[in-house]
DNA sequence: TTGTATGCGTTATCAT
DNA sequence: ATGATAACGCATACAA
């Protein structure tokens, strides 16, 4: 059943059809009438192909991600294809790994079949320190927009949606100081655009209070659950004394939680920990983790507004900074 | 730059660019090396949309789930999407929400727009009870192969790929009461196939035990960890006594555990907790979580290489069962 | 081994 | 308001 069908059926033109199923104006009420009558009697629905291949779209934009398993970048994948539905558009989803080879592999292999209409970057590990590794993002976007969350990048085409991931984790440090707390260790798992932002604002909070940073306190680390518990043990026989642990991450901060327990620390007595991302698991623990809510949600929300607004040829922020909140819970006095 | 300018650079017939391109054995060394000279000099790639109007296919798959930032669904789209695109083909995400309504519409959207080779329900809740409810999934399946991941319909070209939940959660609740623990609460929130089976199975193991069900133990419950610690709390005071809990699955459990922590209660010592599903949440926290262990990247990986076998038109077995394992870790004695 | 011609099902342009 | 027809870019049957 094709538009050829239709028309034989309805006794008028595929000109006609087509214009009654794409809403065209240039129809009388008593022809459109009549054709969508065929139309609904035999079911016709258009060929997506053939459409694609006039329209040169099929309105789909594909969402590339490191690990789409990963609960955070889950949550968030769910949201942008949420709201990506409810203006018409379908989502490809592409798990690329961590590692820039790939990601670009990806990323070209997704554009190249050149079947999306825009391409979305969920977490910051998509944009690299070395700005030079990032010119295959600029590439690609040379042909379609590029959406950013969570990262922040220049070039034409590209566009960020962001939090203030700097700024949260300023605030946050200096809440602690002033509580009297500056024996923070800052844990951290990621060397990606938001990761050294976090970092930078730990920094950024002891100096404007007009403390020695100790660099020894800032630990870069990979690893599961476990493995955090045991690094953090590991420190503390060394003698490492810290009486709050701020982390890049949620998972991190369960690890610090593991920790706590096992060396029977009193929490948030003793030691308080803040995590990021305000995930699901923030919940699951005891007690229940303070955390810092970038705010996932709306930075999505905006993503996919923004991306309305530049296919509808509007003028668009090429950044745009959310500000993130602290979700207090049971680790901390804050 | 299509296939005619390729053509006309290569001095050929565009019927031998396409045989090229598509490894077509019927060309000379000599051709296919100066035709992929200039492919790779000009930097062409074929149009997708072109060749799915041509073949009447995009090589990709939808996959719909109610919820994708679920991270047991999360983990399984993962897995799916990775080995599918090992396959070569793309996935098209879509998140159905949980009524049938919805579900409905979502799949004939999907369906409707013919650009899927198949679609995959990610989750028991596709398939309801009433059975007649399940029609409109066969009518589906008329067009494209449906595959079921943990759950199972017959069907013409639906199949079934799951765990045995029944016998699952029969040996549990049958060690359990083998170790005299026989006030076994069972905490369910979904009425699905698969929630039904395990159900059966707890239901069973009583019977075969020469033990009568008691039927307000069977506990239907929907809400979030808090709601369900609550719950238990009321139960409690209404004077229910249990030595042990099984939920259908790991967020139940962390209510459960929630519960027991609130009222003092020793974990497994006085409490036995038995998840399901394995997933990521059980290892945080304090015990961590003994679960039922669904296999669920086998599954996914059978999913994947049966749709292939579909796809190539082999014969591929209607339902596939694997067992399920259990994952012993602090809150069962077992 | 290579080329020609046609079909795939739309949308859009131009007449009328 | 409606119709005829040309793109869109590829795959492939058939011819050579």
């Amino acid at each position: 059943m094709n538009i050829y069908d239709i028309s034989n059926k309805a006794g008028v033109s595929i000109a006609t059809v087509s214009r009654v199923i794409n809403g065209n104006t240039n129809v009388s009420p008593k022809t459109r009438e009549k054709v969508m009558a065929i139309i609904d009697e035999y079911g016709y629905t258009p060929n997506a192909f053939a459409r694609g291949l006039g329209l040169n779209s099929m309105n789909t934009v594909g969402i590339l991600c490191a690990d789409s398993s990963d609960p955070y970048l889950a949550r968030a994948i769910y949201l942008l294809e949420r709201d990506l539905r409810g203006n018409g558009y379908d989502s490809i989803l592409c798990c690329t790994g961590y590692h820039v080879k790939t990601k670009q592999k990806y990323l070209n292999l997704v554009l190249s079949t050149k079947r999306v209409d825009a391409v979305i970057l969920v977490g910051s590990n998509f944009v690299e320190v070395q700005d030079e590794k990032n010119q295959y993002i600029r590439d690609v976007a040379k042909n379609v927009p590029i959406m950013i969350i969570n990262g922040a990048m220049d070039g034409e085409n590209i566009y960020s949606v962001l939090c203030d991931d700097f700024r949260a984790v300023y605030d946050v440090t200096k809440a602690l100081i002033r509580c009297g707390q500056s024996n923070i260790l800052y844990l951290y798992n990621s060397l990606s655009y938001s990761g050294l932002k976090k970092v930078a604002g730990y920094r950024a909070a002891f100096e404007d209070e007009h403390l020695m940073v100790k660099e020894d306190y800032i630990q870069y680390f990979e690893g599961n659950i476990i493995e955090v518990k045991n690094h953090l043990l590991k420190l503390s026989n060394k003698g490492f004394d810290f009486n709050a642990i701020i982390t890049s991450d949620d998972n991190l901060a369960i690890g610090a939680l593991k920790y706590a327990k096992e060396k029977g620390i009193k929490i948030p007595t003793e030691l308080s920990i803040i995590g990021y991302n305000n995930s699901m698991i923030t919940e699951c623990c005891e007690p229940e983790l303070t955390s810092i809510d970038n705010k996932l949600e709306t930075v999505c929300k905006n993503c996919v507004s923004s991306l309305m607004s530049v296919f509808a040829g509007d003028d668009v922020p090429l950044k745009t900074v959310f500000s993130a909140d602290l979700v207090k819970r049971g680790t901390t006095f804050l």
